[in-house]
DNA sequence: TTCTTCACG
DNA sequence: ACGTACGTGAAGAAT
């Protein structure tokens, strides 16, 4: 045996198809145009992952045709209790043709016939020649073609056994013989093709029966011999049943296909149009699959003398617009030192100018100092315009070398955002990639990775100059190309008026930090850690046992295994033992009450009273968090590292934990101003509903007035537990929530639930409008916006599944008003940091929580600013209602708040 | 890396 | 029959 067996993969197209489809059925891949592209996906994986791993030499996929086959013809009820393909799923079939037609992979179909039929017929072509054959498919009548070169393989999902059926495989699996699968499928029917088969003969029987008579011929002739009286006389009155079955089961294997086995090659696919493709349908594994790094005309310079950097430096005051980025030692541009800049205004030409190289490079860069005092003009010029990929962090890093961007224009990561803010990456790799199909040189060709990981300032001259000049380059070749799309998406005065001006406000909040009083959390964690050891000690006792309290998989054992405690809630991977599981579990034992006590304080310490600490700067003796502008969908900042937007106030220690955010100068104070109900009054404005505008016209408290209209009482009658009620429902509706979840927060009835939220409706009737009309919108033209005309794409509103489409109209009647009081807040923040700046006051604006800012006052400034950052904040934007904005001011955050 | 839990608006 | 209120980030355990 010189020559290896050749091996032959037959995939059954329809069935991978639908399987695909159904992997993903709760959790659709939908594409930004509202495409499901699961089926699509999941069998573009299925079939590469299995030329990857099994290199077949033949390969070829068959698919059904929709006209009638001779099965039909024999027997009109065939298939006919099969439901009809889902629309999304229809849609994809063209796609999946289309799939098979750039990836080079042969299809086969055959009007009149079935893939099944067409299987048999290349299976049994390919065992003549000796050729090792595999099926992939999940159907049981494909089983009757496994024999000596013949099997089947049917994948199951990621965590499943897949199975390989072989001969012995199938007789283990259904205990019949492969050569005796048409008679057994004749005996037992299929429902899925609506096979009758014999009523009252399964799987069993079937099997006895073959066992004992051999073949359905034997079994018909003998039919008087069969001692189950019950089986016999179904028998008896199904034998052309049976018969007509054999025939619908039996595959045609003789078809005439005019095909070579030898002719179904799996082709080498055409990277770029494989690329369009997947980029078309934004499936992005695929694209980095077949994305090649492009021979882009590049040159990239470096630029090491000083006549060189001077010949730049006119250059980038004559053309008047340029885009640059830095090179640095770190993530953190706190900590960074920068290494070297890059430039660029002309696509595909770049500059590198190193301020730091290793000591072996034969060519030596300028000073660090000469650099930056010749560069430092240009940066600073308002003549020029600036460009950069996530500007706040280049700008903070120039910062500390004294060198101010004035006259930033464009931001590609805040573009992309402000383009599709559900995306997940905006970073320079992946915009290239999506954009230009570029592949930019991974970083970690440059750093390496793990523990042999350097800093750039490492890495030969050489390959930082390509790496810097490519970033440059890209950033100007975004820079047009997202620009126009700004445009045309009707987002170019946010992104000017809004975002670009925020970069400069958010650069300056980062940079002061917030100062922190390290003894006052010392105090606490040795408090804290006292009573989290009593609490540990009881919460063993009752246990009987020490355990690591979180674990949740561990605490599920002590709770619902050996405590016996009834399971109220599963998670994806065992028993749920949140907070309200807990408190549902403690009227029952002792020990939930103790656990929900423990985790409070352990997240308390370990995530703030412990840790906060060790994050002050050692330099500036502060913390720093970075607000990060293209995280969330709405449009609203997020903080991390640390996220100081959620610092605890809920509850009387954590909140505590706020008595250590201090203003460290002597002197100053913590000013802290809010927007009080800033998102219902933009609800109000949005709705334009009479009484919730009122309310707000009327300054009443809209909690009472809720709980007034839908409890029917006179407002001086509310009682606190109305009140409480009617705050739940107002800020429920926002979110869009339904009476279930409605009954679960108020521990009611769900009936009762809905009473209030249709009171609720009655008496703020045009708030309902607005949920419906948002709604429509989003369906309509595919997304949702705000009063900036900030948007955010809603694809999955338009889903078949209930689940989904309803979390999107949530969202979409969530994100206007989230989005808006975001719009309204950044403004402020752009206000007052310009007003600050202008007026030329100490004040220092530290933090924003999405409704509430907080400043460092000097004293001797506070009776100015008390008055006029309220004022800012309220006239930020112009809305039906008023805008209340209340503040306060201490020498903590707490006392502040 | 993913999951669960929990801190905030 | 199912799951049930929007938007975040961090810690610790398990994989």
């Amino acid at each position: 045996m010189n020559d290896k067996e050749k091996t032959f993969f037959l995939i059954d197209g329809s069935a991978l198809a639908y399987r695909s489809y159904y992997a993903f059925i709760r959790n659709p891949l939908i594409n930004s145009r509202g495409e499901n592209v699961s089926a699509v996906f999941g069998f573009a994986k299925t079939v590469l992952n299995m030329i990857d791993s099994e290199k077949p030499d033949y390969f070829a996929v068959i698919f059904d045709t929709p006209e009638p086959t001779f099965r039909h013809e024999m027997y009109e009820d065939y298939k006919a209790q099969r439901a009809a393909m889902p629309e999304d799923m229809v849609e994809q079939l063209p796609r999946i043709r289309q799939l098979l037609s750039v990836l080079k992979i042969p299809m086969i179909t055959k009007p009149g016939y079935e893939a099944d039929d067409i299987i048999g017929t290349l299976a049994k072509k390919a065992q003549k020649s000796g050729v090792q054959t595999v099926i992939v498919s999940g159907d049981k009548d494909l089983l009757q073609l496994v024999s000596e070169g013949i099997c089947v393989y049917n994948p199951k999902r990621s965590g499943e056994e897949s199975e390989w059926l072989d001969a012995d495989a199938v007789k283990e699996k259904l205990g019949v013989r492969a050569d005796e699968i048409i008679d057994y499928l004749a005996l037992t029917g299929d429902s899925s093709d609506n096979i009758p088969g014999v009523k009252g003969v399964g799987p069993k029987g079937a099997k006895a029966l073959l066992k004992e008579f051999g073949s359905l011929d034997a079994i018909l002739e003998n039919r008087e011999k069969i001692r189950n009286q019950r089986v016999r006389t179904s028998i008896e009155a199904s034998i052309d049943q049976a018969k007509l079955s054999r025939q619908l089961v039996t595959l045609r294997c003789d078809l005439d296909l005019g095909t070579d086995i030898e002719r179904l090659l799996i082709g080498e696919p055409e990277p770029d149009t494989a690329v369009e493709f997947f980029q078309e349908l934004e499936i992005q594994s695929f694209i980095d699959r077949y994305s090649e790094r492009k021979k882009i005309e590049t040159d990239y310079k470096l630029v090491a003398t000083e006549a060189e950097l001077n010949t730049l430096i006119k250059a980038l005051r004559e053309t008047k617009r340029f885009a640059f980025d830095t090179e640095t030692t770190s993530v953190n541009p706190l900590e960074a030192e920068l290494v070297g800049l890059s430039f660029c205004f002309q696509e595909g030409t770049a500059y590198y100018v190193p301020v730091k190289a290793p000591e072996e490079s034969s060519t030596r860069p300028l000073a660090k100092d000469k650099v930056i005092s010749l560069i430092k003009p240009v940066f600073e010029s308002e003549e020029t315009e600036k460009c950069a990929h996530n500007a706040k962090y280049d700008m903070l890093v120039l910062d500390r070398e004294d060198v101010y961007v004035n006259n930033l224009v464009f931001d590609s990561m805040i573009a992309s955002y402000l383009i599709n803010p559900s995306l997940r990456q905006h970073n320079l790799d992946a915009l290239s990639l999506s954009c230009f199909n570029i592949k930019k040189i991974p970083v970690t060709d440059l750093l390496g990775t793990g523990k042999k990981q350097i800093t750039m300032e490492k890495v030969p001259l050489a390959k930082v100059t390509a790496y810097a000049c490519e970033d440059a380059d890209m950033t100007w070749r975004l820079k047009i190309h997202l620009e126009k799309k700004l445009k045309e998406m009707h987002l170019r005065q946010l992104f000017e008026d809004v975002e670009i001006p925020l970069v400069y406000t958010l650069c300056e909040m980062e940079k002061s930090g917030i100062a922190l009083d390290i003894p006052v959390l010392k105090e606490m964690s040795g408090k804290v850690s006292e009573k989290l050891l009593q609490l540990e000690k009881k919460i063993f006792a009752l246990a009987g046992e020490e355990f690591n309290i979180n674990s949740p998989k561990q605490l599920s054992v002590i709770l619902f295994e050996k405590l016996q405690l009834p399971v109220i809630r599963r998670t994806k991977t065992g028993y749920s033992t949140d907070v309200n599981v807990l408190e549902e579990l403690a009227p029952k034992h002792e020990l939930p009450k103790l656990l929900l006590d423990f985790r409070q304080l352990i997240k308390l310490k370990s995530t703030y009273i412990d840790a906060l600490p060790k994050l002050v700067n050692p330099e500036t003796g502060r913390l720093h968090t970075s607000f990060n502008q293209t995280v969330t969908a709405t449009g609203r900042l997020s903080s991390s590292d640390p996220n100081l937007q959620n610092i605890p106030i809920r509850t009387e220690i954590g909140r505590q934990i706020r008595r250590a955010f201090i203003p460290r100068d002597r002197g100053h104070l913590l000013f802290d101003a809010d927007y009080s109900q800033i998102e219902l009054r933009i609800m109000a404005h949005l709705s334009q509903d009479d009484n919730l505008s009122s309310a707000f016209r009327e300054d009443q408290d809209i909690h009472t007035r809720t709980a007034a209209s839908i409890f029917a009482v006179d407002e001086t009658n509310v009682t606190a537990d109305q009140r409480r009620k009617a705050k739940e429902v107002n800020f429920g509706i926002m979110y869009g929530m339904g009476a279930y979840g409605l009954s679960r927060r108020l521990c009611i009835t769900p009936e009762e639930a809905d009473s209030f939220i249709k009171a609720y409706f009655a008496s703020y009737p045009r708030v309902h409008e607005y949920m419906m009309r948002i709604t429509e919108e989003a369906r309509r033209q595919g997304y949702v916006t705000t009063l900036l005309k900030r948007r955010r794409y809603l694809p999955e509103i338009l889903s078949e599944n209930r689940r989904i489409r309803e979390f999107a109209e949530r969202t979409a009647i969530n994100m206007p008003i989230q989005g808006s009081a975001a719009d309204l807040i950044k403004i402020a923040m752009i206000h007052i940091h310009e007003r600050l700046k202008k007026e030329r006051l100490k004040t220092k604006m530290l933090l924003q929580v999405h409704d509430e800012l907080i400043f460092k006052v000097p004293k001797a400034e506070l009776d100015v600013v008390k008055d006029w950052i309220p004022t800012e904040m309220e006239d930020a934007i112009q809305l039906d209602v008023p805008i209340k904005v209340e503040y306060n001011y201490a020498d903590n955050w707490l006392d502040a708040h």
